[in-house]
DNA sequence: CGAATCCTTGAAACCGATCAACGACTGTGG
DNA sequence: CCACAGTCGTTGATCGGTTTCAAGGATTCG
């Protein structure tokens, strides 16, 4: 038993479902930046309505034509890198808010797949389409620079996880990292669900499902965090956050 | 003794100044996608005069304000990311006629040092001028939201030669794509001049600098390449990308 | 020429991967 | 509602690769 309240991914999804509207993630995602209501309605024109991508459905696979990047309304996704020998890289993990899709802007092609890690939401927004309304609209423009460029910050980040830290300060790294992401949108930052596996948690952070396993289960018996399969409950994030900053030596 | 002539740092150099013109870099960065005279004229405008950075100096620091990208006209940067007890993560190397910077637009602050590797020169591309006539020049504009994403892809392979590739794979996988970028400048595939220390190719790849060291001097011993201290001739490529391959399971 | 940095190589320790077995959970269909 | 199959997760034991520690040698630069 826990000490805090579960909150089951379902009511999760019921109560974010709530305060949406139509095309909010993209709006959210540009309302921080002062565009003015036409400006919004404009925005708004580009965007489709929200389509559902059922759980285990690709949202798009790699070497796929690119013609839009995608802002998650609702849900989860992984993104992944296949290699030729069938080899599954996980590149990312995307939550309610975000964009998918800047690394095909590059060849024009998608470079890697985007799996639903639970049933949800996207908004289509054509990319040129995009191009030219954020000619027009200096503040849009520069804002789609900037989360791009994010992203480039994001990818470095995980670089020096994947570099120089050992398995379970990258272990830490990651439960900090969910927990703030979720906090950020309003769910608890102690209690989550994980959507992922094992699995695809290691191959995000170069480890074998069983280090991961393992890893979580020492933290649990050091009383870091309490683990029900997907279920994490973070008690001492102060632990965690110093078993990172001890790690990087 | 090698079988193929080594060419000096120096030879290169100026072999490429001669090929150079102010702004040069810049200029052939956007040369491919095709603006008119008029265009290229009003890009030269933003640019300044090509400014030369020492081995050992920074361009910039990370914490610095953004102000502006950097193209590499002539030279070697690395750029790294030093955590706050002091441990070095390089997230890339760059060369002539690479774009520097990209990761500063998310915050308006740099986010890592980037130290030239030799004497080097760049030229300066102040950001906000550039968005600003990147509205005008609907071309550039995208060719520069192509640039950011290439750097997302390329961090992506990074991402999956840390999380996927034993030591020996990822010095391999490092010396061919070090090889493709000087061949595509022109300069000789099969023989270059490492421009960095053990440690920093290390840092890297998450490797340490012994690792390094030890995995130059097996391919060596299996005649895979040559070594005499930074200068390496890759004498079989063909089993080097094959050792990837193989790597990758 | 001398000092400092960089590189190489060896031996031992350690961490994570691998192999293996079992248990738990999920979802489906009877 | 239960049974079942398949996927997912845990844990133990062993193995292997990389790191660590250490020493010596080479190169570079002032």
């Amino acid at each position: 038993m826990t000490t805090t309240p579960h909150i089951p991914v379902r009511d999760l999804s019921l109560k974010h479902l709530r305060q949406s509207c139509v095309n909010c993630s993209l709006r959210e995602l540009c309302l921080p930046i002062g565009l003015s209501a036409e400006e919004m309605r404009e925005l708004d024109t580009l965007i489709t309505q929200a389509k559902p991508i059922k759980r285990g459905e690709a949202l798009y696979r790699a070497g796929e034509p690119f013609r839009s990047l995608f802002a998650i309304r609702l849900g989860f996704f992984k993104a992944s890198v296949i290699s030729e020998d069938g080899r599954e890289q996980v590149t990312g993990f995307h939550m309610t808010g975000e964009l998918m899709g800047m690394d095909a802007v590059s060849s024009d092609l998608h470079t890697c797949d985007a799996i639903a890690l639970e049933d949800s939401e996207v908004c289509e927004l054509p990319f040129t389409d995009m191009e030219e309304l954020s000619r027009r609209i200096p503040i849009l423009q520069h804002h789609f620079y900037k989360l791009m460029s994010r992203e480039i910050v994001r990818d470095h980040g995980v670089m020096l996880l994947l570099g120089n830290m050992k398995a379970e300060e990258r272990i830490a790294a990651f439960l900090l990292n969910l927990s703030q992401r979720f906090a950020i949108r309003g769910y608890s930052a102690s209690s989550f669900h994980l959507r992922m596996t094992r699995e695809e948690i290691g191959s995000y952070l170069g480890l074998k499902l069983e280090t991961v396993s393992r890893s979580l289960s020492k933290f649990q018996e050091n009383g870091l965090i309490k683990v029900q399969n997907r279920l994490i409950e973070i008690i001492n994030p102060d632990a965690l956050k110093q078993l990172i900053n001890n790690c990087q030596q």
